[in-house]
DNA sequence: ACCAAACTGCGGCATAAGCAACAAAAATCA
DNA sequence: TGATTTTTGTTGCTTATGCCGCAGTTTGGT
């Protein structure tokens, strides 16, 4: 396998064929790079027909990973792999209301902590959308790159990147995180259940703790089809929240649970 | 907002009618929230005609606020590196060439960082296809982004993220990277005259300074193109460096410096 | 009121993309 | 090796988009 490709960096010019695996996730890999590729152009770059890669955008467009536009596609939510349990494409109305609201709470010159995942993306967006100048320090490649160009300063943590999250994580995002303190953080979650949020990813978790401990008001990004789910590693109680942004509001035992920690709900609504 | 300011006073005596200026503000507006919208949506939205729409395409196109494609155009803002653009178009097949020689000089279980640039992305490419199972300590995103899915192991460095370059520069980088030592650097530049090459961005400089002493063997990856150019601030002299990857063999006073500092000239054939 | 400049819409034509069905080539497996 | 499945290419057609020019309309100024 590893040689084939060898083989074929080696033959330059005369390239042969990729093998389709291969030239989807060069596709992918290039959809990090630029937001938008032309079925032209990768057709003529991996010397197939338009046909294929129409094909390969119809399987990648399936599987969520990207997003179909005419003449081409840009990447869904710019480079998140969505998980085994999560589509990148669904709940996008949600996760854009979440995101709007949580982003109207950040004030001017306020500085924010973001976390990772597809939720504080969308929060991000619509961060640069209403301008607000204000410091944003954050572990996913996506929020920077969203908020890069607009007011917001941003500060982005070292680590260990993960392409499947496009994030970074571990001792070295841990300890620089650990040097700040902030206004508001910004955390999202893989669940949500009675006694906490948690998360599937075990390096992130700590990571949203650190978050959490260093910032006055705390958030949680969550929308409504991870109530009652339950990740491998917690990240913490409901008492280490102030507020929770939500697209549908809770009932039975985890309102009940919000509520006994003093867990501000607000519930985004559609419009 | 800032920017339809300026087209103002540079357009002088005409002034633009505030619905085209509200019209383009929108759009760019939507394309924060969204990283590609059609130009059949827009029109529709606007109630306008399509050819108006894509005559705004066009003047926010020519003034670098969008990147067109067909059927639509997604944010410039998203990924895509402005100030490397305009070199993207041209040389690829020699950055190309730079890159894979570069890489196939990282050996299994080394670590190397890798500076930010076009070229350095291609490098980064190349050793990506490669597979070389590695550690990279990087300041760009794109590296990071296009490592991330193959063997290595990618460290990124904190600091401010500048969206021109897709990377993270400041005091942070500095110190971050001073932590390490590592067995490779791979430096690019804006520019190499004979007293060596230089940076148009300070920051970048710096960024470049600390890789360079904190590296056993230091590469220097261009292109012909930038031979004789002397950018804002010098990164360093010719004796900083143990080898520098070319696509075109230097010659005269260029050649000579390198000659003297004893820098050993790898020039990428085609292939 | 008139003019000039700019903005917008419409039509025609060229090009690119989407779609579907079938054929060809390649990979897989017994 | 031969058959089956998968993948890819080709053809023909439809639709959408891009581009150009012209004309109608609006806007701002004299």
């Amino acid at each position: 396998m590893v040689d084939d490709m060898v083989k074929q960096i080696e033959a330059g010019s005369a390239r042969p064929r990729l093998k389709k695996a291969e030239r989807r996730r060069q596709i992918l890999l290039e959809l990090k790079l630029r937001p938008h590729v032309r079925i032209s152009d990768l057709a003529e770059r991996f010397n197939v027909s338009t046909e294929t890669v129409r094909r390969d955008f119809d399987a990648l467009s399936t599987d969520g990973l990207i997003d179909r536009a005419h003449g081409g596609a840009s990447a869904a939510t710019q480079g998140h792999y969505p998980g085994l349990d999560e589509r990148a494409n669904d709940r996008v109305r949600e996760r854009e209301r979440i995101g709007r609201m949580a982003a109207s709470l950040v004030r001017e010159g306020e500085t924010v902590m973001i976390d990772s995942g597809s939720t504080t993306i969308q929060a991000a967006r619509s961060l640069a959308y209403l301008g607000t100048r204000c410091t944003v320090i954050t572990n996913s490649i996506p929020v920077a790159m969203t908020l890069g160009h607009g007011a917001p300063q941003v500060i982005l943590c070292p680590g260990e990147y993960l392409s499947a999250e496009s994030a970074v994580v571990g001792t070295d995002t841990v300890e620089f995180l650990s040097r700040f303190n902030v206004d508001r953080c910004m955390i999202g979650a893989s669940g949500l259940a009675a006694e906490g949020p948690s998360e599937t990813v075990r390096g992130f978790a700590a990571v949203k703790r650190i978050m959490l401990r260093h910032a006055g008001k705390r958030h949680l990004l969550i929308d409504a089809r991870k109530f009652g789910r339950k990740g491998l590693a917690r990240i913490g109680d409901m008492t280490d929240f102030d507020s929770i942004v939500v697209d549908t509001r809770p009932q039975g035992e985890l309102l009940e649970a919000l509520a006994e920690a003093g867990v501000h709900i607000s519930v985004a609504e559609q419009g």
